[in-house]
DNA sequence: AACTATTTATAAGA
DNA sequence: TTCTTATAAATAGTT
């Protein structure tokens, strides 16, 4: 008939206990924000969108596109006078990014509603592989916009041609390692059978702890290039 | 020592008791906000201007202008359509990643309050080097997992060995079982420092697109194995 | 900022 | 959805 513990700061799995939830939690949030604003004198707007896409509002004034504007011209100044109060930033928006730490730990860490130490296996395998795919579709993602950004060039602005010039430099590299790409695939099935001309910090080799094949890893420390994608990537094993 | 009655609904005439009050409540609005955004998979923005004209946002996404041009878009469509139609914004809203995409990125996703079509560059640069830390931060984990579940089976042999022994069985067996594998790391790192012996299913090679230097993959489609850290993992460049 | 007597919010069940 | 109720959480007034 009642609660039996403490709420667990997480999203709630259940369809309609969250559904639930957020109906009571949603007017409990609105009658703080009315009452703040009646007590306090305070100037609030609240717009909430349920996980359905349904819109819910709150105003103290006669119309929230006024305190949007109001904090629209707020935040110009801002920018324009250089302000930052991190202490806001950091403690009341809930999402702190501490500059040294990666906010993707950040951001999986509330979501396994954890500590990343106290994963297991099967969580870090999983995640392993999200990441993976992530790092993929971001790698992708970021090569054609780049793309993109060299078809736009000629419609750019002159704050942007130092820009255009790292991006065209970044493409002529790339398009030089397609091409030796292109031209080592011979000479890589033979190197891999061979082995030669292995350069100064590219080596390692071992035994596979997962198959009886033997295999040979050789590496320049700095990056990783797969045959089987055909795509190089930053050395990160 | 406490407060003495229900609190009344108006505003709080004494300038210091309400500047305290403000601090009280609004500290407690921005909690529920969060816990509501996190409990019930909600997009919530929160806009307070103190009396004094002091700005404190919250916002469950990255950005709060997001929302904020969700809610116009929203009205200017409700003011065509009429109020509040479901079906639109169940088509609008279009939880576009199905099966083939990972939870990470919808992780992602849900934080940035976009579809990742719509990151930039910059965006995509700080996911990819977050990626690539996480990514480093959970291998040296599954690592080190490995490593304790090792120490831990093999004090578990220890205590088997100890039964065995009082038990007076098999322990000759177990020993040459432990030589075995003793003459087996040595052959392995034989084969490692001489490159020979490599079967099909290992090969790759190519040309660093970073540095000048050559370099050759060779891998066995399984599991990597890297030189500079000793470590085999898994295959997923 | 910390404390605590109270009020208020709310999770789960009906 | 709405009501109930046991319990967690917020907070007004005080130190």
């Amino acid at each position: 008939m009642a609660r039996r513990g403490r709420v667990e700061l997480r999203r709630v799995e259940d369809r309609i206990s969250r559904q639930v939830r957020f109906s009571k939690r949603r007017s409990g949030l609105f009658k703080k924000a009315y009452e703040l604003a009646v007590l306090c004198d305070a100037e609030v707007a609240l717009v909430v969108f349920s996980p359905a896409g349904k819109l819910y509002e709150f105003s103290s004034i006669l119309s929230l596109e006024k305190t949007i504007d109001r904090y629209q011209k707020f935040m110009k100044e801002e920018r324009y006078f250089g302000k930052h109060d991190d202490q806001k930033q950091n403690s009341e928006q809930g999402f702190a990014h501490s500059e040294g730490n990666s906010k993707l730990l950040e951001i999986v860490e509330r979501f396994f509603g954890t500590d990343f130490d106290k994963l297991n296996m099967d969580d870090l395998d999983g995640l392993e592989n999200d990441i993976c795919h992530a790092l993929k579709w971001i790698r992708s993602r970021k090569n054609k916009l780049m793309m993109d950004s060299l078809g736009n060039l000629s419609s750019k602005e002159k704050s942007l041609l130092e820009e255009r010039r790292l991006l065209q430099s970044a493409v002529i590299m790339q398009e030089r390692s397609d091409a030796n790409k292109i031209a080592d695939n011979k000479a890589a099935a033979e190197a891999a059978g061979t082995l030669r001309g292995i350069t100064e910090g590219h080596q390692a080799s071992g035994r596979c702890y997962r198959c009886p094949l033997l295999f040979v890893v050789v590496r320049c420390g700095v990056c990783t290039y797969s045959s089987a994608s055909g795509q190089f990537g930053s050395d990160a094993t």
